[in-house]
DNA sequence: AATTCAATTAAACATTTGTTTAACTTAAAC
DNA sequence: GTTTAAGTTAAACAAATGTTTAATTGAATT
């Protein structure tokens, strides 16, 4: 991969983070190149002078974060002296951690999994199986040591891990009005948010996977 | 609602059902008015003569598949007899079975919620309003009978449900890959899945909202 | 001071977009 | 058989799309 080390000047910083942004909120074809850069506040051309292309813009962002999530779930791997339910909780507070704080790419994400517009299939498959292969690893030593339960659909955990996650930050709007919240901030709102579904989770896991409470 | 008894001709439903497919795997932006045409087999200005515009389009397909959803939602209010962990289970089933059968919607559905691509938004909020507000007065039923636990955060089971039924499917195609099925028919396997995510979600509700496993 | 090359720009490019038009066909109603 | 209205069509429409061009600026290097 060419790209792996980028160092990108302001500008370009500028036209990603509003690609980005406007990717998530329009969809990949909903989000004009136009759009991108006046609100980018650059010359259109310097889109395509800097990227290629529509398609290479939005391949670089792809490039640009998912590096982070790998790099996230390394990280974790490397921790050897944790109890397996500690493992898993630590892996359900960085996924939500890392998804929570960028939103955008989150619903990005979302909906190149429902379809294939445009997007990185390989790269993609490529996290997922990453993080579905982590999750196989921790629980299965958690059942050698004699922590977890014997019978366990890890993969299912894992579809419950992710979409409850995505689903959550990507209906933040609609939660917000169910919830009566509408007079605290955004940010606020996404701080609490990120903890109830993090709590949720590592109580949901905890129960599915051992006999305590 | 005017369109409420809507009945549609043959080659209003062709168009429908194209459309759904469509803009379910390209996005709304991403499925051109000429596509839907050409693979529907008719004329383009058929779909400004019945539906008006592109966005009218979208909206009566919406129409079609929510009502549906809702009113699945009411008839099983009226099942009085059932035990409260049974109405959950029951629940469970017709939600899956409802998104897992129509796979396109879903990921139409998935879309909208993550952004606001020219979608019916109040619909939307309408019917997964209907959808929290169900599920908290069975949870609270259930509770109040001694069956449930006391300690539930209902709203984010909700999530659970909701998020892990609407990922699991839009990530058929990946699963199907990761888990080595790509042997067997779509529909083969979709019916599996529907089983499995079924029987996870129903073990879930179980172990966290009663005692037993 | 002259040269070099990346950065920047407005304009133009060819396609594709959603929608409409106006002519034509079909078939039922009178 | 004529009339009426809905169904159907190819063509045309203006607007928007992603991308490229060719000219110009800027600043560093020679």
């Amino acid at each position: 991969m060419e790209e792996a080390i980028m160092d990108y000047n302001q500008k370009q910083l500028q036209i990603l983070d509003t690609a980005e942004r406007l990717f998530a909120m329009h969809g990949f074809h909903g989000a004009s190149v136009r759009d991108i850069a006046q609100e980018a506040d650059v010359n259109i051309a310097m889109i395509s002078y800097y990227f290629g292309s529509k398609e290479r813009l939005i391949e670089a962002i792809f490039l640009k974060r998912v590096m982070d999530v790998k790099n996230g779930l390394d990280e974790l791997v490397k921790n050897k002296d944790l109890a397996p339910l500690e493992k898993i909780n630590k892996l359900i507070e960085l996924f939500v951690a890392k998804i929570s704080d960028r939103p955008y790419f989150c619903r990005i994400m979302v909906r190149a999994q429902a379809t294939q517009e445009g997007v990185p299939t390989e790269l993609i498959h490529e996290v997922k199986k990453q993080m579905y292969d982590l999750v196989k690893k921790l629980i299965t030593e958690g059942q050698k040591k004699g922590a977890f339960l014997g019978d366990i659909d890890t993969m299912m955990m894992v579809n419950t891990l992710v979409g409850t996650s995505n689903h959550v930050i990507i209906s933040q709007n609609f939660l917000k009005k169910v919830w009566n919240q509408e007079a605290i901030s955004e940010d606020k709102f996404r701080q609490q948010l990120k903890e109830r579904v993090s709590n949720h989770l590592k109580k949901l896991f905890k129960v599915v996977l051992t006999d305590e409470r």
